[in-house]
DNA sequence: TGTACATCAGTGAACGCGCGTTCACTGATGTAC
DNA sequence: TGTACATCAGTGAACGCGCGTTCACTGATGTAC
């Protein structure tokens, strides 16, 4: 049957908002296109009048996953100690648990290295992106080596929380965001015990 | 037919080998048990006479592949500037595009968060030896932050690798692995100038 | 305004394919006598 | 030492399953008259 073009739209947001959150939490090999359907209220077969391909979902999901993390940036560029507000943010119990609304890299960096050119050059495009936003915020854009400590910052952040999702020993998790945080002047989270 | 014992003991390990590189390379997902065989010499229906399961191979070639990485630490440390040595290795061009043979960090830590107990215990092991063996190696076993210290080193230094792979342009992923060393002192590699 | 018809997002059965795993079978080696 | 037989790593066809994708079909909406 023929659909009101606005609720079209608006399955077509429900369908990127769904991938974008499943992909994060499972990786884009362990997330069917009909279990995304299902997730958006759709059955399977309409999903080829939304996009090209599975591959095509997967690089508009990665773009509006992006956005996600380049507004963290920006709401910690409104604290009192920008740097230290989005490193607590970004090395938190909550954002390592909440794979599925958090940061891209962490999540999909490696499965991204193996995937096709559109995805990849989005996530560059996001990378790149999310260096510039932290470097200008965090480190002054004018300054020589600001891109440089970005670069490094967003490397240990994203490392940090990669190793902190990926072990198994809940105090172990709980000691490389606290040894990270310590990095950048952060105080370690107080719902969870030290090793 | 029967075969000579020291024979199939060296076909496990080519089994346990090619797994090793090929999981590496193209993450657990997408390398299949009948690959794994092929490369190793073999038919697919033999697997089940070495490994209960595909799951069981993953968590053994983990442990295989983690002992490589604690050997660069070990090599590492008998050079004049330990450390300094160890991150021109980990964040070089050649590590960062030969993945088969690299730190299974970055190549695999988001498969294994979501991976079975077995291999995220194996993976956990692995860190904790690696933290432990940095720390001592590294930072002076005695001191009361090494550890600290050899946790952040490695998230900065699995962090960058991730980046520098995933990312699409050369130069962007020569600037991730130049800053990065920068971090620790060491000089960029002159074999791709920076951006 | 009322009628006839074209549109096209969404449905759900069906496709070919590759996967992990199973299983009846093979036959050189090791063991028993 | 020579013969008969059990062993078991490896073979390759076959299994059920879930996947990405295709396709004939549906029917409320928008358009033409």
């Amino acid at each position: 049957m023929r659909y009101p073009a606005e609720d079209t739209a608006l399955r077509h947001e429900r369908i990127l908002g769904a991938a974008s959150e499943m992909f994060r939490r499972n990786g884009f090999d362990n997330v069917s296109v009909a279990a995304v359907m299902k997730e958006a209220g759709l059955t399977h077969g309409g999903f080829y009048c939304h996009f090209e391909s599975k591959e095509a979902l997967a690089a508009a999901s990665l773009e509006r996953a992006s956005a996600e993390t380049l507004i963290l940036v920006d709401q910690a560029g409104r604290a009192t100690e920008p740097l230290a507000a989005f490193v607590a943010g970004y090395l938190s119990a909550d954002h390592r648990d909440d794979t599925a609304h958090s940061c891209t890299m962490p999540a999909l960096a490696s499965e991204i290295s193996r995937a096709s050119a559109p995805v990849r050059s989005t996530f560059t495009s996001l990378v790149d992106a999310l260096v510039e936003r932290v470097a200008g915020t965090f480190f002054g854009a004018k300054r020589a080596n600001a891109r440089a400590e970005a670069i490094v910052t967003l490397s240990t952040l994203v490392g940090g929380l990669l190793l902190a999702r990926a072990v198994d020993d809940p105090a172990f998790s709980a000691e490389i965001l606290a040894a990270n945080r310590a990095r950048f002047g952060v105080e370690p989270e107080v719902l969870q015990e030290r090793k």
